[in-house]
DNA sequence: TGCCATGTTAAACT
DNA sequence: GAGTTTAACATGGC
């Protein structure tokens, strides 16, 4: 019998991607590890063997939970992985795992190995894609604030976990939110939809990331001109994250 | 060829 | 010590 092989050769940073990967991965729990290997921190001979007891996602980082420890796998900037085939031997394979069908290659990526249970680690209620996000713990986080421009805001993994920078971007652009107006300077309304904009745009970028059109629905990344004014963008590393955004200084408004 | 980029951490500074 | 800035890592496209 043959099963599906799903080529995955694409960035794999923001949450969204890291949906698919979950959902691409979900028939490997409850399955034994034959084999184990790689040059990542691994106790490679500690995982034969032992089954996958669930498989989990928090925003951007994915993680294999065994009964005596939790594998979390993060991918930065260049990660990637491949299903069934280890085809990109020119890659760093930091982890190798085969069942008796079916296997994962997880490359040029960032492993650790935790203790505990999800919840000792993480806030669940953070990530954005996940059903026990909750919008009014993110206010709170974001009311605690002061002097914290919305484009640093977009990029804390402890308030909009799986948030990274082309949703930053976009997220921006369409809720006409200056990227340097601070947090504090926002209108009750205007925070709520920033917020509220997050969570559409993840599953927005997850719907057309699996219908291959990401890139077509931008409308502010990688841009040259705001389609509603017909302005350039501008371009600058904004914020203590330093990371590049596109914005319209017509459009976009800073409340201060 | 050099530069840039969907990310994060740790070392090196004020 | 704090709060910063810089460097490091790693890959591919332009």
């Amino acid at each position: 019998m043959q099963w599906l092989i799903i080529c995955t050769d694409q960035h794999m940073p923001e949450g969204p991607t890291l949906y698919i990967l979950k959902e691409e991965t979900a028939h490997f729990k409850g399955k034994v590890i034959r084999h184990a290997w790689g040059n990542g921190p691994v106790d490679f001979e500690g995982l034969q063997g032992k089954k996958i007891l669930d498989i989990r996602t928090w925003g951007k980082q994915y993680f294999l939970i065994l009964k005596d420890r939790i594998i979390r796998i993060h991918f930065l900037l260049f990660g990637s992985y491949h299903l069934n085939e280890h085809i990109r031997p020119d890659r760093s394979l930091r982890l190798a795992l085969e069942f008796s069908r079916g296997s994962i290659y997880f490359y040029t990526c960032a492993i650790q190995t935790l203790e505990g249970s999800l919840v000792d680690h993480y806030d669940l209620k953070a990530d954005i894609m996940s059903k026990a996000w909750d919008p009014a713990v993110a206010k709170r986080k974001l009311k605690a604030l002061s002097d914290v421009p919305v484009c640093d805001a977009l990029l804390d993994q402890q308030i909009f976990s799986g948030s990274g920078n082309i949703i930053k971007n976009e997220v921006l652009y369409r809720t006409k939110i200056h990227p340097e107006a601070l947090v504090q300077d926002l209108p009750a309304a205007r925070l709520t939809a920033l917020i509220n904009g997050v969570v559409r745009y993840a599953f927005e970028f997850l719907q057309w990331k699996r219908e291959g059109t990401l890139a077509e629905h931008w409308e502010a990344y990688a841009q040259k001109l705001c389609h509603r004014c017909r302005l350039p963008f501008s371009k600058k590393k904004t914020g203590k994250t330093n990371r590049p955004t596109r914005f319209c200084e017509n459009c976009q408004l800073r409340y201060d």
